[in-house]
DNA sequence: TAAATCTACGTAGTTAACTACATAAATGCA
DNA sequence: TGCATTTATGTAGTTAACTACGTAGATTTA
Protein backbone atom coordinates (compact mmCIF):
# COMPACT_ATOMS: atom_id res chain seq x y z
CA UNK A 1 0.00 0.00 0.00
CA UNK A 2 2.71 2.18 -0.71
CA UNK A 3 2.95 2.70 -4.82
CA UNK A 4 -0.64 3.81 -5.09
CA UNK A 5 0.06 6.78 -2.11
CA UNK A 6 2.28 8.43 -3.73
CA UNK A 7 0.53 9.40 -7.09
CA UNK A 8 -2.47 9.31 -4.98
CA UNK A 9 -4.95 10.28 -7.00
CA UNK A 10 -7.21 7.15 -6.23
CA UNK A 11 -7.88 5.70 -2.59
CA UNK A 12 -8.87 8.22 -1.06
CA UNK A 13 -12.34 7.36 -0.97
CA UNK A 14 -11.95 3.85 0.34
CA UNK A 15 -9.85 5.11 3.31
CA UNK A 16 -12.16 7.43 4.11
CA UNK A 17 -15.24 4.74 3.60
CA UNK A 18 -13.41 2.95 5.76
CA UNK A 19 -12.52 5.30 8.08
CA UNK A 20 -16.25 5.90 8.73
CA UNK A 21 -17.51 2.62 8.47
CA UNK A 22 -14.70 2.08 11.45
CA UNK A 23 -16.36 5.16 13.25
CA UNK A 24 -19.95 3.93 12.55
CA UNK A 25 -19.07 0.53 14.07
CA UNK A 26 -17.57 2.16 17.16
CA UNK A 27 -20.98 4.48 17.16
CA UNK A 28 -23.43 1.67 17.75
CA UNK A 29 -21.12 0.48 20.47
CA UNK A 30 -20.91 3.32 22.44
CA UNK A 31 -24.45 3.81 21.86
CA UNK A 32 -24.85 0.24 23.14
CA UNK A 33 -22.61 0.96 26.10
CA UNK A 34 -24.78 2.88 26.99
CA UNK A 35 -28.26 0.73 26.61
CA UNK A 36 -29.42 2.46 23.18
CA UNK A 37 -30.03 0.73 19.84
CA UNK A 38 -29.21 3.30 17.81
CA UNK A 39 -27.38 2.91 14.18
CA UNK A 40 -25.02 5.63 13.46
CA UNK A 41 -26.16 6.61 10.03
CA UNK A 42 -29.58 7.17 11.63
CA UNK A 43 -28.30 10.36 13.40
CA UNK A 44 -28.83 13.15 10.25
CA UNK A 45 -32.38 12.21 9.98
CA UNK A 46 -33.64 12.04 13.83
CA UNK A 47 -30.89 14.93 14.63
CA UNK A 48 -32.74 16.79 11.99
CA UNK A 49 -35.96 16.49 12.77
CA UNK A 50 -35.13 17.22 16.28
CA UNK A 51 -34.37 20.86 15.30
CA UNK A 52 -37.32 20.98 12.79
CA UNK A 53 -39.60 19.08 13.91
CA UNK A 54 -41.71 18.73 10.67
CA UNK A 55 -40.13 18.18 7.24
CA UNK A 56 -41.27 16.39 3.72
CA UNK A 57 -38.78 14.11 2.33
CA UNK A 58 -37.21 16.23 -0.12
CA UNK A 59 -36.46 19.01 2.30
CA UNK A 60 -35.26 16.62 4.42
CA UNK A 61 -33.66 15.14 2.25
CA UNK A 62 -31.73 18.59 1.41
CA UNK A 63 -31.27 19.12 4.99
CA UNK A 64 -28.92 15.72 5.59
CA UNK A 65 -27.29 16.49 2.05
CA UNK A 66 -28.40 13.04 1.04
CA UNK A 67 -30.57 12.15 -2.48
CA UNK A 68 -34.38 11.26 -1.66
CA UNK A 69 -34.11 8.12 -2.38
CA UNK A 70 -31.62 7.61 -0.13
CA UNK A 71 -33.28 9.72 2.83
CA UNK A 72 -36.44 7.37 1.68
CA UNK A 73 -35.02 4.45 2.70
CA UNK A 74 -33.51 5.78 6.04
CA UNK A 75 -37.10 6.73 6.60
CA UNK A 76 -38.34 3.19 6.18
CA UNK A 77 -35.98 2.12 8.48
CA UNK A 78 -37.06 5.20 11.34
CA UNK A 79 -40.79 4.03 10.39
CA UNK A 80 -40.29 -0.10 11.33
CA UNK A 81 -38.03 1.39 14.46
CA UNK A 82 -41.26 3.52 15.59
CA UNK A 83 -38.83 6.34 16.09
CA UNK A 84 -40.55 8.83 13.27
CA UNK A 85 -43.79 8.80 11.41
CA UNK A 86 -45.07 10.42 8.41
CA UNK A 87 -48.78 12.17 7.44
CA UNK A 88 -50.01 13.29 4.25
CA UNK A 89 -49.64 17.51 3.93
CA UNK A 90 -53.22 18.34 3.34
CA UNK A 91 -52.23 21.50 1.28
CA UNK A 92 -50.10 19.62 -1.03
CA UNK A 93 -51.23 16.39 -1.55
CA UNK A 94 -48.00 14.96 -3.34
CA UNK A 95 -45.75 15.89 0.18
CA UNK A 96 -45.56 13.52 2.88
CA UNK A 97 -44.73 15.14 6.19
CA UNK A 98 -42.11 13.00 8.63
CA UNK A 99 -42.27 13.80 12.21
CA UNK A 100 -40.93 12.48 15.05
CA UNK A 101 -42.71 9.91 17.43
CA UNK A 102 -43.41 9.95 20.99
CA UNK A 103 -40.46 7.33 21.58
CA UNK A 104 -38.25 9.20 19.17
CA UNK A 105 -38.34 12.45 21.07
CA UNK A 106 -37.70 10.61 24.32
CA UNK A 107 -34.85 8.41 22.81
CA UNK A 108 -33.21 11.83 21.72
CA UNK A 109 -33.40 13.05 25.76
CA UNK A 110 -31.52 9.86 26.38
CA UNK A 111 -29.00 9.95 23.25
CA UNK A 112 -28.23 13.75 24.29
CA UNK A 113 -24.95 12.72 26.89
CA UNK A 114 -24.10 10.46 24.60
CA UNK A 115 -23.78 12.66 21.53
CA UNK A 116 -21.92 15.06 23.82
CA UNK A 117 -19.17 12.12 24.37
CA UNK A 118 -18.99 11.66 20.86
CA UNK A 119 -18.12 15.23 20.02
CA UNK A 120 -15.65 15.34 22.51
CA UNK A 121 -13.84 11.75 21.27
CA UNK A 122 -14.42 12.94 17.60
CA UNK A 123 -13.52 16.81 17.74
CA UNK A 124 -9.92 15.15 19.35
CA UNK A 125 -9.88 12.61 16.48
CA UNK A 126 -9.33 15.36 14.04
CA UNK A 127 -7.89 18.06 15.88
CA UNK A 128 -4.90 16.83 13.77
CA UNK A 129 -2.51 20.02 11.82
CA UNK A 130 -4.52 19.29 8.79
CA UNK A 131 -8.07 19.26 9.50
CA UNK A 132 -10.14 16.45 7.59
CA UNK A 133 -13.65 18.64 7.62
CA UNK A 134 -11.57 21.93 6.51
CA UNK A 135 -9.88 19.94 4.27
CA UNK A 136 -13.33 18.55 2.48
CA UNK A 137 -14.91 21.92 2.57
CA UNK A 138 -12.01 23.33 1.18
CA UNK A 139 -11.48 20.99 -1.70
CA UNK A 140 -15.38 21.12 -2.19
CA UNK A 141 -14.96 24.68 -2.95
CA UNK A 142 -11.63 24.12 -5.58
CA UNK A 143 -14.36 22.38 -7.25
CA UNK A 144 -17.13 24.08 -7.59
CA UNK A 145 -14.42 27.35 -9.23
CA UNK A 146 -13.27 24.63 -11.52
CA UNK A 147 -13.92 20.83 -12.05
CA UNK A 148 -11.10 18.34 -12.30
CA UNK A 149 -11.93 17.64 -15.59
CA UNK A 150 -11.79 21.67 -16.94
CA UNK A 151 -8.64 21.60 -14.64
CA UNK A 152 -7.36 18.80 -16.88
CA UNK A 153 -8.15 19.84 -20.41
CA UNK A 154 -6.51 23.45 -19.14
CA UNK A 155 -3.39 21.97 -18.28
CA UNK A 156 -3.28 19.53 -21.29
CA UNK A 157 -3.60 22.66 -23.55
CA UNK A 158 -0.84 24.54 -22.00
CA UNK B 1 -27.42 20.78 4.97
CA UNK B 2 -26.66 23.04 7.65
CA UNK B 3 -27.37 21.33 10.53
CA UNK B 4 -25.46 18.15 11.09
CA UNK B 5 -22.23 20.25 9.02
CA UNK B 6 -22.24 21.37 12.93
CA UNK B 7 -21.59 18.88 14.57
CA UNK B 8 -20.14 17.09 12.23
CA UNK B 9 -19.65 13.75 13.24
CA UNK B 10 -21.54 11.96 10.24
CA UNK B 11 -21.74 12.92 6.27
CA UNK B 12 -17.74 13.24 6.06
CA UNK B 13 -17.56 9.97 4.20
CA UNK B 14 -20.79 10.52 1.97
CA UNK B 15 -18.99 13.53 1.00
CA UNK B 16 -16.12 11.94 0.30
CA UNK B 17 -17.65 9.48 -1.70
CA UNK B 18 -19.36 11.63 -3.50
CA UNK B 19 -16.05 13.89 -4.14
CA UNK B 20 -14.24 10.70 -5.63
CA UNK B 21 -17.74 9.72 -7.81
CA UNK B 22 -17.01 13.11 -9.58
CA UNK B 23 -13.18 12.79 -10.11
CA UNK B 24 -13.90 9.49 -11.27
CA UNK B 25 -16.54 10.60 -14.00
CA UNK B 26 -14.63 13.49 -15.02
CA UNK B 27 -11.40 10.91 -14.71
CA UNK B 28 -13.09 8.74 -17.68
CA UNK B 29 -14.11 11.59 -19.56
CA UNK B 30 -9.95 12.73 -19.25
CA UNK B 31 -9.10 9.90 -20.93
CA UNK B 32 -12.01 10.12 -23.34
CA UNK B 33 -10.28 13.47 -24.21
CA UNK B 34 -7.58 11.34 -25.24
CA UNK B 35 -9.05 8.54 -26.85
CA UNK B 36 -8.32 6.30 -24.24
CA UNK B 37 -10.85 3.09 -22.99
CA UNK B 38 -9.78 3.06 -19.23
CA UNK B 39 -12.04 3.13 -16.02
CA UNK B 40 -10.22 5.26 -13.21
CA UNK B 41 -10.50 2.84 -10.90
CA UNK B 42 -8.04 0.41 -12.46
CA UNK B 43 -5.43 2.73 -12.30
CA UNK B 44 -4.00 1.25 -8.78
CA UNK B 45 -4.14 -2.31 -10.51
CA UNK B 46 -2.39 -1.19 -13.11
CA UNK B 47 0.00 0.79 -11.89
CA UNK B 48 0.99 -2.04 -9.42
CA UNK B 49 1.56 -3.79 -12.03
CA UNK B 50 3.24 -1.33 -14.05
CA UNK B 51 5.92 -1.01 -10.82
CA UNK B 52 6.04 -4.60 -9.79
CA UNK B 53 4.98 -6.81 -12.73
CA UNK B 54 4.68 -10.29 -11.11
CA UNK B 55 2.06 -10.74 -8.43
CA UNK B 56 -0.41 -12.97 -6.39
CA UNK B 57 -3.75 -12.05 -5.96
CA UNK B 58 -2.83 -10.87 -2.44
CA UNK B 59 0.44 -9.34 -2.71
CA UNK B 60 -1.51 -7.21 -5.14
CA UNK B 61 -4.48 -6.48 -3.00
CA UNK B 62 -1.77 -5.87 -0.37
CA UNK B 63 -0.50 -3.21 -2.73
CA UNK B 64 -3.64 -1.05 -3.90
CA UNK B 65 -4.60 -1.28 -0.21
CA UNK B 66 -8.29 -3.39 -1.11
CA UNK B 67 -9.71 -6.71 0.73
CA UNK B 68 -8.48 -9.28 -2.04
CA UNK B 69 -12.22 -10.45 -3.05
CA UNK B 70 -12.37 -6.48 -4.24
CA UNK B 71 -8.88 -7.01 -6.00
CA UNK B 72 -10.89 -10.18 -7.52
CA UNK B 73 -13.37 -8.31 -8.47
CA UNK B 74 -11.29 -5.38 -10.76
CA UNK B 75 -8.83 -8.59 -11.84
CA UNK B 76 -12.13 -10.25 -13.19
CA UNK B 77 -13.02 -6.97 -15.43
CA UNK B 78 -8.92 -6.08 -16.26
CA UNK B 79 -9.13 -9.89 -17.45
CA UNK B 80 -11.78 -9.37 -20.02
CA UNK B 81 -10.73 -6.15 -21.05
CA UNK B 82 -7.36 -8.46 -21.79
CA UNK B 83 -4.96 -6.46 -19.75
CA UNK B 84 -3.54 -8.39 -17.38
CA UNK B 85 -3.47 -12.30 -18.11
CA UNK B 86 -2.43 -14.78 -14.75
CA UNK B 87 -0.84 -17.96 -13.98
CA UNK B 88 -0.47 -20.55 -11.60
CA UNK B 89 2.58 -20.75 -9.52
CA UNK B 90 4.19 -23.42 -10.34
CA UNK B 91 5.97 -23.62 -6.59
CA UNK B 92 2.98 -22.84 -5.01
CA UNK B 93 -0.21 -24.40 -6.60
CA UNK B 94 -3.24 -21.72 -4.40
CA UNK B 95 -1.07 -18.64 -5.58
CA UNK B 96 -2.49 -16.79 -8.85
CA UNK B 97 0.03 -14.95 -10.84
CA UNK B 98 -0.79 -11.81 -12.62
CA UNK B 99 0.65 -9.87 -14.91
CA UNK B 100 0.49 -7.32 -18.35
CA UNK B 101 -0.31 -8.51 -21.35
CA UNK B 102 1.27 -6.92 -24.34
CA UNK B 103 -1.49 -4.75 -25.03
CA UNK B 104 -1.98 -3.67 -20.99
CA UNK B 105 2.03 -2.71 -21.10
CA UNK B 106 1.08 -1.01 -24.73
CA UNK B 107 -1.70 0.96 -22.81
CA UNK B 108 0.02 2.45 -19.83
CA UNK B 109 2.78 3.90 -22.35
CA UNK B 110 -0.07 5.92 -23.67
CA UNK B 111 -1.88 6.82 -20.21
CA UNK B 112 1.35 8.03 -19.06
CA UNK B 113 1.06 11.47 -20.03
CA UNK B 114 -2.44 11.53 -19.20
CA UNK B 115 -1.81 10.45 -15.46
CA UNK B 116 0.98 13.66 -15.43
CA UNK B 117 -2.18 16.05 -16.84
CA UNK B 118 -4.05 14.53 -13.77
CA UNK B 119 -1.42 14.93 -11.47
CA UNK B 120 -1.21 18.40 -12.37
CA UNK B 121 -4.72 18.89 -11.93
CA UNK B 122 -5.63 16.91 -8.61
CA UNK B 123 -2.54 18.20 -6.90
CA UNK B 124 -3.80 22.15 -7.21
CA UNK B 125 -7.58 21.04 -6.15
CA UNK B 126 -6.12 19.57 -3.13
CA UNK B 127 -3.20 22.16 -2.48
CA UNK B 128 -5.40 24.40 0.05
CA UNK B 129 -4.87 24.95 3.60
CA UNK B 130 -5.57 21.89 4.98
CA UNK B 131 -4.42 19.18 2.68
CA UNK B 132 -6.48 16.62 2.50
CA UNK B 133 -4.30 13.34 1.88
CA UNK B 134 -1.99 14.43 5.15
CA UNK B 135 -5.38 15.38 6.89
CA UNK B 136 -6.11 11.13 6.10
CA UNK B 137 -2.85 9.94 7.46
CA UNK B 138 -3.08 12.32 10.06
CA UNK B 139 -6.49 10.89 11.37
CA UNK B 140 -5.91 7.27 10.38
CA UNK B 141 -2.48 7.63 13.24
CA UNK B 142 -4.51 8.92 15.88
CA UNK B 143 -7.16 6.13 15.24
CA UNK B 144 -4.15 3.88 15.38
CA UNK B 145 -3.27 5.63 18.80
CA UNK B 146 -6.81 5.05 20.40
CA UNK B 147 -9.74 4.10 18.72
CA UNK B 148 -13.16 5.87 18.76
CA UNK B 149 -14.37 3.54 21.01
CA UNK B 150 -12.17 3.96 23.18
CA UNK B 151 -11.83 7.78 23.57
CA UNK B 152 -15.62 7.64 23.50
CA UNK B 153 -15.43 5.47 26.82
CA UNK B 154 -12.47 7.24 28.09
CA UNK B 155 -14.50 10.91 28.06
CA UNK B 156 -17.34 9.03 29.39
CA UNK B 157 -15.03 7.59 32.68
CA UNK B 158 -14.18 11.46 33.30
C1' DT C 1 4.29 -38.84 8.83
C1' DA C 2 -0.37 -37.77 10.09
C1' DA C 3 -3.05 -34.23 12.00
C1' DA C 4 -3.69 -29.56 12.92
C1' DT C 5 -3.09 -25.08 11.50
C1' DC C 6 -2.33 -21.50 8.33
C1' DT C 7 -2.56 -19.23 3.82
C1' DA C 8 -4.45 -18.10 -0.86
C1' DC C 9 -8.18 -17.75 -3.44
C1' DG C 10 -12.92 -17.73 -4.64
C1' DT C 11 -18.01 -17.11 -3.98
C1' DA C 12 -22.10 -15.36 -1.87
C1' DG C 13 -24.38 -12.05 0.21
C1' DT C 14 -24.55 -7.29 2.45
C1' DT C 15 -24.37 -2.31 2.70
C1' DA C 16 -25.02 2.41 1.80
C1' DA C 17 -24.85 5.29 -1.26
C1' DC C 18 -26.14 6.46 -6.11
C1' DT C 19 -28.85 7.35 -11.02
C1' DA C 20 -32.72 6.75 -13.92
C1' DC C 21 -37.24 6.38 -14.51
C1' DA C 22 -42.38 6.48 -13.37
C1' DT C 23 -46.43 8.59 -11.53
C1' DA C 24 -49.35 11.84 -9.41
C1' DA C 25 -50.34 16.38 -7.78
C1' DA C 26 -49.69 21.31 -8.25
C1' DT C 27 -48.65 25.34 -10.86
C1' DG C 28 -48.23 28.39 -14.77
C1' DC C 29 -49.65 30.07 -18.99
C1' DA C 30 -52.08 30.58 -23.67
C1' DT D 1 -59.87 26.33 -18.31
C1' DG D 2 -57.23 22.91 -20.30
C1' DC D 3 -52.46 21.67 -21.54
C1' DA D 4 -47.59 21.79 -20.48
C1' DT D 5 -44.32 21.99 -17.11
C1' DT D 6 -42.53 21.45 -12.65
C1' DT D 7 -42.25 19.29 -8.18
C1' DA D 8 -42.64 15.45 -4.71
C1' DT D 9 -42.36 10.96 -3.98
C1' DG D 10 -41.52 6.23 -4.90
C1' DT D 11 -39.38 2.07 -7.16
C1' DA D 12 -35.89 -0.49 -9.57
C1' DG D 13 -31.56 -1.33 -10.60
C1' DT D 14 -26.43 -0.15 -10.20
C1' DT D 15 -21.98 0.40 -7.99
C1' DA D 16 -18.00 -0.31 -5.31
C1' DA D 17 -16.67 -1.42 -1.48
C1' DC D 18 -17.20 -4.72 2.41
C1' DT D 19 -17.60 -9.34 5.66
C1' DA D 20 -18.23 -14.17 6.19
C1' DC D 21 -17.48 -18.47 4.84
C1' DG D 22 -15.71 -22.55 2.19
C1' DT D 23 -12.04 -25.22 -0.03
C1' DA D 24 -7.62 -26.62 -1.43
C1' DG D 25 -2.82 -26.54 -0.97
C1' DA D 26 1.30 -25.64 2.09
C1' DT D 27 3.52 -25.70 6.46
C1' DT D 28 4.31 -26.86 11.21
C1' DT D 29 4.36 -29.88 14.96
C1' DA D 30 3.52 -33.86 18.02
Amino acid sequence: MNVIDQSGILGIATRLQRLSDRLRKDGLLIYKDHDIDFEPKWFPVIYSLHVKPLLSVVELAHEIGYTHPSTISLLKELEEQNLIRSVKDTADERRRLVQLTHKGSALIERMKPVWEIMITAFTALVDTKNNLMQAIIEVEEQLEKQSFLQRARATADL
